[in-house]
DNA sequence: CACTAGATTTTCT
DNA sequence: GAAAATCTAGTGG
């Protein structure tokens, strides 16, 4: 399977986002491999995103978003929860996605330990849900995705997608109108759907 | 099923 | 000091 082009990641995050549906994210804690196909995203910018960690100015929290694409962009939030992001955009225009959902594939046994129940809808359907299902921390911020370390995304262009539905962002204040969140119709995994069910669209 | 409140820490004002 | 890209447990219908 051809693995994701540093480049893929280079393109606005609305881009990256839609496309990664489908595709998987990998943990490996030791002998323990957990893996998730991603069915849900938001995609968030800089400047122009009131949403955006990145908003405003550079900081010491948002700085990743700044650097190159394909890198991990983790942070803590209420306290108790981390939630991954993957860096997109050039280096210097702040972007990233925020993986919301994942349909739990290998160490489905691992996640419902690590998550404290046996409902697999339950695993990783929410940003913190699938960052406690995969064991991912704050230790896992600012690292390359795509280069074979222990929390990394692997293509899988043969994935077959349905519809991709978009819908307003989640849990967030301000550019709550933007269409930023994508998800794949009709899959259980997705943290929430939506009274009536956004725009679809389609994609190759 | 709908709604409420609490957890708990980092960041920015 | 307040808010935050959330989740869970609890209450009440």
């Amino acid at each position: 399977m051809r693995p994701f082009a540093r480049s893929f990641f280079e393109r606005p995050s609305a881009v990256v986002a839609v496309e990664l549906l489908g595709h998987v994210l990998v943990s490996e804690r030791g002998r323990e491999r957990t893996s998730g196909r991603i069915v849900e995203v938001e995609a968030y910018y800089g400047s122009n995103d009131p949403a955006s960690h990145a908003a405003k100015r550079r900081t010491a929290r948002n700085s990743v978003m700044f650097g190159p694409p394909g890198r991990s962009y983790v942070y803590f939030t209420y306290g108790s929860q981390y939630l991954l992001n993957v860096v997109t955009c050039p280096s210097g225009t702040p972007g990233a996605v925020l993986i919301r959902a994942l349909e739990p594939l290998e160490g489905v046994a691992v996640m419902m330990r690590r998550r404290g129940t046996r409902e697999r809808t339950l695993l990783a359907s929410g940003p913190a849900r699938l960052t406690q299902a995969l064991a991912v921390t704050g230790e896992d911020n600012d690292r390359d995705v795509l280069d074979g370390g222990p929390v990394r995304l692997e293509a899988d262009w043969a994935a077959t997608r349905s519809p991709v539905v978009v819908t307003e962002r989640i849990g967030i204040r301000e550019g709550s109108d933007l269409p930023l969140r994508y998800y794949l119709a009709g899959n259980p995994h997705v943290s929430k759907r939506v009274k009536p069910e956004g725009l679809t669209v389609t994609h190759g």
